[in-house]
RNA sequence: GCACGUGUGGCGGAAUUGGUAGACGCACUAGACUUAGGAUCUAGCGGUUAAUUCCAUGGGGGUUCGAGUCCCUUCACGUGCACCA
């Protein structure tokens, strides 16, 4: 049997017989699965895609089988830098190395047997689509959700690019290793900070695993505290600082603005000012590495003096880089006694320390460190002799009725920057004019296209390669019809993918991105999968995109997403990821060529814990073989009946429930084990009804579609895809007879054999009467018998 | 540093609510059938012992008749965020 032709024959017959087309209103059940989409890469398909794509699609064939009406699209998230890059350095338009990059996924998809319904394919790059990310955009815009403004960027000097955070970690640039440096520039902005309180709300709105949960919420970051105004003496002026511990007032023995704080300019005295410049001018050149790789806190006196509101003690204020202009109000008290940070700087610039929390357990030695645990209050006037919580709302109560500070709520998620000075992106629909400013193009006039022309590669300037284009940039102010040029930046990668999901739901409509009929038919994503590197930020942008469209009407619900689950990576048989350098690459169209699809199937869905990272092993993928290989062989027993036999009833019932709720819950690899035992029952007989065949064949096809629809086919059924999937039931997934275990004291020392039937007295009976068990108990007295229907008896002596 | 995750045979991993630890598979050993086997079958496979004897789920302690599972503590590895006030 030659698997190859058999694979493409069933490919074949479900592309002709449209076989997983997903109706739209359709009276069945909707169910909306939805894997992450890929980037096209040259390197084509990964060992890893496979994994999580056959997972999902053994899902699908299921829910299918069961009579449901799935949806299970794929398309191609092609828009970013590693498609711009290897562009360049192929030196083709990326469009055509997306094309071909396209072509490639696709037939190795196809190849593989996933049932997606290839009739909603789209690509992010596709104007069709691009178009209503632009027109989203302008929505943003207009509903005052988009801003420009000037904010550092990373910038790599070497290949004259901005990258994102993730492309510059560790304040190296990814591709060439050179220093990233900081750089001011003009950027549009989502404000999705506005959102930080919904996006956290609405997680309960969902079924997320409890830690993609907490990945979301760590990367909001609330952190729930108080902002206290500080008055400069001898200045009509105040700062405001943000702290999560007002309680600790009386202990602020000085203040820290940050480098950048407009205040700062204001308050400095005269015999401090060049020390004070001097230092923001370093702090400016200090790269963001160079800013936090440093620990030992650096700092100046602007030889100004803050108020401290509780007791006018006149407290210092330096400047200093620990305290960052980007979180809060860019401004600290600090509190020396009880923050480490604070403690290394007052120590380093001879500071006062002054305890005010009363450190009764010993923890710490002022002398040394900080002490930052939790104690009664000391030294702090009218919070003496409270505990932290009640010092926290005695202290807002007085801040709020003398006016000098609130209770305040912050949020480490600051607002989306989405610019990008790049080629292979979508272009931002907005044009500058001279006398109107920033006016947005007419919706009617989207798509803006990409100009089609070959000039894609970086420019010195920063700007992106489109700023070269001046056929496309010049045009004319759609308010005033007065000549203006075009925004050149493109939207960042994660736009196309926070609202792909949606499109799929009505992926042709002209109208509308997707129409709320529809959307309101699909529901939500039931089932989301994708990897865990894109469980913080992709979900995150996706919600805070589907909550805006639903503030503004245009989708059914706040949280589109129910379900979220992740995988673990594929590694290298050596543990490591794999990667050309290593060597250590597994191409799935060599093993699909050597072993078949099925086989690879099986294997990835059997090679470990899904949700773990799990080394690649050949020998482990031959044992697949061999069991797809053993149920060809049952073949050789099968006889007419249309009855399961007797004797197989029980395990086929136990096998259909296990199969059905592993499917469900991500167990994945007990799936196969499950169905290798029921295999290696059906082995021990001389002979096995065709209707036991069939299910054994039905239970198996999700993840093994192509040889077990070739196998039913051969014994005379309809093919599986039209049939239905095995229902069981709950009386004969028991065994009439089993062994449990007999324990004493908690050591196992014997077996007995039971009925369901047997009463506890008849159970109790059996377990004395065994042999070994009775060995020990020998001269000794029995304080209770403890049995556990169905599980085991424990008999406790003394 | 903080948060989260993971530690079970030579390997990948099983073990609904605490209830026979090591399912299923790989690798390995011995044998059978074969011209041959990288096919198939049969038996074995955590360590230990005279012994269903004792020890074993990273280490130590605890709760319980009973702990891989619950609690405390400690170590190792992995991931994320990293001066977030």
């Amino acid at each position: 049997m030659n698997f190859n032709e058999i694979e493409k024959k069933w490919q074949n017959y479900w592309d002709e017989h449209e076989s997983f087309k997903a109706i739209d209103g359709s009276n069945k059940e909707p169910y909306y699965i939805l894997v992450e989409f890929p980037y096209p890469s040259g390197a084509g398909l990964h060992v890893g895609h496979v994994r999580s794509y056959t997972a999902q699609d053994a899902l699908a064939r299921m829910k299918r089988l069961q009579g449901e009406n799935v949806l299970f699209p794929m398309g191609w998230d092609a828009f970013g830098a590693p498609a711009e890059q290897y562009a360049i350095k192929n030196h083709i338009h990326p469009k055509e190395a997306v094309k071909a990059n396209i072509h490639t996924f696709k037939n190795q998809m196809k190849t593989l047997g996933f049932s997606f319904d290839w009739d909603r394919e789209f690509s992010t790059t596709d104007p069709e689509y691009y178009k209503w990310t632009q027109w989203q955009f302008l929505q943003f815009y207009k509903h005052n959700m988009a801003y420009k403004a000037t904010v550092p960027v990373n910038w790599c000097p070497n290949c004259k690019t901005v990258l994102s955070n993730e492309d510059a970690a560790g304040g190296v640039c990814e591709r060439c290793g050179s220093r990233v440096i900081q750089k001011n520039k003009s950027q549009w902005m989502l404000r999705m900070s506005d959102y930080a309180e919904d996006l956290l709300k609405g997680l309960d709105d969902t079924n997320f695993a409890p830690k993609v949960k907490l990945g979301q919420i760590n990367w909001i970051g609330k952190s729930i505290g108080a902002e206290v105004n500080f008055q400069v003496d001898g200045h009509n002026e105040y700062f405001t600082v943000f702290t999560t511990r007002c309680d600790t007032l009386f202990g602020a023995t000085y203040c820290v603005l940050a480098p950048e704080h407009k205040l700062v300019d204001v308050i400095t005295t005269e015999e401090h000012k060049k020390e004070v410049d001097a230092y923001i001018e370093e702090c400016l050149h200090k790269s963001e590495l160079e800013r936090t790789e440093n620990k030992e806190k650096t700092g100046v006196f602007t030889g100004a003096y803050a108020i401290n509101p509780v007791n006018n003690k006149h407290i210092p204020i330096y400047i200093s880089d620990y305290v960052l202009s980007s979180y809060g109000t860019g401004a600290i008290m600090a509190v020396p006694a009880h923050d480490s940070r604070d403690y290394e700087f007052a120590k380093k610039f001879n500071i006062p320390i002054i305890q005010v929390l009363e450190d009764t357990k010993h923890e710490a030695n002022l002398d040394v460190e900080a002490f930052e645990g939790d104690g009664i209050h000391i030294n702090s006037g009218f919070l003496d002799g409270l505990n932290k919580e009640e010092g926290i709302n005695k202290m807002l109560e007085y801040l709020e009725e003398h006016k000098c500070g609130k209770k305040k709520v912050n949020y480490k998620m600051r607002d989306w920057i989405f610019s990008r000075q790049r080629f292979w992106g979508e272009p931002i629909p907005m044009i500058y004019c001279k006398s109107c400013g920033w006016v947005p193009m007419d919706e009617s006039d989207l798509p803006l296209l990409l100009p089609d022309v070959a000039e894609y590669e970086p420019t010195d300037t920063g700007e992106s390669p489109l700023a070269k284009i001046t056929d496309w940039v010049n045009t004319t102010c759609p308010k005033c019809g007065a000549a203006a040029t075009r925004e050149t930046d493109t939207m960042p990668n994660w736009a196309g993918s926070s609202w792909y999901f949606l499109r799929f739901m009505d992926p042709h409509n002209d109208k509308e991105f997707a129409s709320m009929k529809n959307m309101k038919y699909w529901n939500k994503v039931n089932w989301y999968n994708g990897g865990m590197e894109h469980t913080a930020r992709h979900l995150l942008y996706a919600r805070f995109w589907v909550q805006f469209l639903y503030n503004i009407g245009l989708v059914p619900h706040k949280e589109m997403i129910d379900t979220r689950v992740s995988h673990g990576m594929v590694l290298g048989s050596d543990n490591g990821k794999m990667s050309k350098s290593k060597g250590n690459v597994i191409n799935p169209d060599d093993i699909v060529k050597e072993y078949g699809a099925d086989t690879l199937r099986v294997y990835e869905m059997f090679m470990g814990d899904y949700e773990q990272d799990c080394p690649w092993s050949t020998d482990s993928l031959k044992g697949c073989k061999r069991f797809i290989d053993k149920v060809i062989r049952l073949k050789d027993k099968v006889i007419e009946g249309e009855e399961y036999s007797k004797d197989l009833e029980v395990i086929i019932n136990k096998s259909i429930k296990k199969i059905e709720y592993d499917m469900t819950h991500l167990g994945y690899n007990t799936v196969i084990s499950t169905l290798m035992i029921l295999a290696n029952n059906y082995d021990e007989k001389e002979q096995i009804t065709k209707k036991d065949y069939q299910v054994l064949l039905t239970l198996l096809n999700p993840i093994a579609p192509h040889i077990t629809e070739e196998l039913n086919e051969s014994i005379g059924y309809k093919p599986i895809c039209e049939s239905t999937w095995p229902s069981y039931d709950e009386e004969k997934t028991i065994d009439h007879e089993i062994t449990i275990g007999v324990q004493v004291n908690g050591k196992l020392r014997g077996e007995i054999k039971i009925t369901k039937d047997d009463s506890e007295e008849q159970i109790k009976e059996k377990a004395l009467a065994s042999e070994n068990v009775k060995k020990h108990l020998e001269e000794k007295e029995i304080v209770k018998i403890i049995v556990i229907k169905g599980r085991i008896v424990n008999i406790v002596i003394k």
